[in-house]
DNA sequence: GTCTATATTCTGATAGAC
DNA sequence: GTCTATCAGAATATAGAC
């Protein structure tokens, strides 16, 4: 506003996110209950009072965390259905294994903090999991109505691809051995041996 | 022994196996970070004051905890190195989906709270874990070797088979639709076409 | 072995100055 | 929008009585 240089503070015009991300990499590390909101400022370069200008509280800044990650992932899910099952299939693998590799701290707030969330806020995370979970299983649906694969049960074969598929972050750093292309491979290999096609 | 009836406190004489019972329940269901002393204290009828005359700190509990969980685990997976391939894998698949479902507490606490862990505790609990997999991962290359199924690399494998059977314990409730054993079956199968068996 | 009492530090959140 | 100061309560862990 053309006044003279503040003192103190972060002034920076971008506290804002500059909390989420602080809050993300915090609690990814130590967890949601072993982070305090001091620390939190700290990281950020302000005071603990100033968090409350961005954030009725808390919970309030894991839930927009985990809201806004789960709202990504289903956007981010194109979901061009003229395609055939297994071409379905094997984008949907490819695009899980990419999405989350490249936010591993909000995927791992997302499915490790659901027991902090107040039940409402619990309910509307839930819901759009299960809106995540019910697009792979449509298409495994599809692909057993269409005989592109053999696969028992749609419901235990959504929950099995995805625990393997999300279970990549545990270990796969791009600095390693494999590339993430054949990382992908072999996982959509594996995923289509599954399921039978 | 033999004197008057005491008044306060629980005396029980099992109070050390009540308190990791009580800290397993509570530290599963709200986190490590989340769970106070008191509360545990209060779950198991004593002061918490009384806590340190079995545990040094809460540090030590969570870390027995997942110590035992890990020991039990390594302990009850018996390595018949005399059958094939194929049934060892089995064996292994249908191990290790019964087994986790019957602790699910110490499951959840072993996979979710190994970053409250001191830097020396938690490379005890990562050897432990190492070492099961080592287990999965010795199957999966003996049956490379003698041509039992056809899959690219051992390591990656078994993280993904490891991932997705204890995924398992998200959804699986024995009083639903599928029994223990349906849900072997079909992981088994499952696991089965993944490594081209 | 458990109690009560306490030390010390930290917690989330708020009020009011600037 | 950020600061300082503060409230009210809760945390881990310890000391000493019984």
């Amino acid at each position: 506003m053309g006044s003279m240089a503040r003192t103190t503070g972060s002034h920076s015009g971008i506290t804002g996110p500059k909390i989420r991300t602080a809050a993300l990499e915090l609690f990814a590390k130590h967890g949601f209950a072993a982070v305090s909101m001091r620390q939190i400022a700290s990281e950020v370069g302000v005071q603990a009072g100033a968090l409350y200008n961005y954030t009725p509280d808390k919970q309030s800044l894991l839930f927009d965390l985990m809201q806004s990650h789960m709202t990504e992932l289903l956007a981010a899910l194109s979901d061009e259905d003229a395609a055939q099952p297994l071409e379905m299939l094997e984008q949907f693998v490819r695009f899980h294994i990419a999405f989350h590799h490249e936010r591993p701290e909000a995927v791992f707030i997302a499915y490790m903090e659901l027991r902090n969330l107040t039940p409402e806020n619990f309910a509307l995370i839930e819901d759009l999991r299960g809106q995540y979970e019910n697009r792979l299983q449509n298409i495994l649906i599809a692909g057993q109505a269409s005989g592109a694969w053999t696969v028992k049960d749609a419901k235990i074969a959504t929950f099995a691809v995805i625990a393997m598929l999300t279970g990549v972050n545990t270990w796969f750093r791009s600095e390693g051995r494999l590339s993430l292309s054949e990382v992908q491979d072999q996982y959509w290999q594996m995923v289509r041996s599954a399921v039978g096609g």
